[in-house]
DNA sequence: ACCTGAACACCGTTCAAGT
DNA sequence: ACCTGAACACCGTTCAAGT
């Protein structure tokens, strides 16, 4: 909830500080620009975002005076929404199927998402918070799935959480096009498939 | 010499097609292009690059269609550089000396071009050739000043050629700015230096 | 045969005018 | 307090006119 791109949180001294119509427009630009960013890539053109969110182009530049600022802020929201996927399907699966399940979405959120990887490491300052956030966030997700997997005896109990933190996204390194999402995906269930315990 | 962007060699069935002017033109326009990549990055204006070659944008376009073939064409003449740069050092060292010094040569190439990490594994098919032909160039090279090293005694015998080739890039991939560069630099350094013999 | 550069389309960014 | 969008600068790309 800390606001964005401003380090000092002004915005915050009263909850109504924050006008009804400001934060519309915040919604419909961070949407827009998820929308956007998923279609035509990170470098998609400003005005095609604030079109898209039936806002002016002077709106954006306000809300995210820089492009990275824009990006930052929708990476750290696709990497919530994955964390939180984690929690769901916990919920709705046995522990084995949802972690298979999030693995599949994890890859969802490395490849599909073209401004991620680039952002990770591209060493732009800019973009520093971004890797950081990404294991803090996914890394306790995914070892409470695989501590479910283990104790329910389905999974081996010798699997590190960083070493599948950091399979999926080299295995998806090489994902270009369709055929290469695919293939990524094969990979990744065959992993996982392979953490099952031959003998039960 | 096969003709940079266009598949059919049509200039290739005389010598004597290629107009002076021409051959003079695309002449300037790889240096200028050189000369604007290393100051500003592959993506600095074309306008720019045909201006510092004194030369219209159209024959720039003409030359190079996409700005793709213009980067991948002064990449290949960079690793070109790097590559003869083993055979004068060669000559002008002893054999320990000439690999540490080429070594250096190398961090040069992967971290002072900006353009080749991004190219290299950009994915982007318009630049599938790099990859390619950095490994075909540089491997051989490297190959020999290692063994010229070894068979003078100044160096362990146990090392891998594609132990080094993939190791400068590692090292490299985290350099950002003067002082990582320079931290690079040291890495490699005492890399080189653990090849050197314990006894004699 | 090759070159030039004006011309067009498009994008980033700002800021005076509005509400 | 916030929003709009015309306006400006700049860049990619083409192509009619030149030599």
């Amino acid at each position: 909830m800390a606001g964005g791109a401003s380090r000092q949180g002004a915005e915050n001294r009263t909850s109504r500080a924050v006008r009804a119509d400001a934060q519309r427009n915040m919604d419909a630009l961070l949407q827009a620009a998820a929308t956007v960013f998923a279609a035509s890539g990170v470098n998609a053109p400003m005005r095609q975002i604030a079109a898209e969110a039936g806002v002016g182009v002077g709106t954006l530049y306000r809300h995210f005076p820089q492009r990275s600022d824009l990006i930052v802020t929708i990476m750290r929201r696709e990497i919530d929404v994955c964390a939180e996927a984690a929690r769901v399907l916990s919920s709705e699966h046995a522990p084995a199927e949802a972690l298979a399940r999030w693995m599949q979405r994890y890859v969802d959120l490395v490849s599909t998402k073209r401004g991620l990887a680039a952002a990770l490491h591209s060493g732009d300052p800019a973009y520093e918070p971004l890797p950081v956030y990404f294991e803090k966030r996914l890394k306790p997700e995914l070892r409470v799935l695989l501590d479910n997997a283990v104790a329910s005896g389905e999974i081996r109990a010798d699997i590190e959480v960083d070493d599948l933190v950091i399979a999926v996204p080299s295995l998806c390194m090489s994902a270009q096009g369709e055929e290469g999402l695919a293939r990524a995906r094969r990979m990744v269930a065959l992993l996982t498939d392979g953490l099952r315990r031959s003998a039960p």
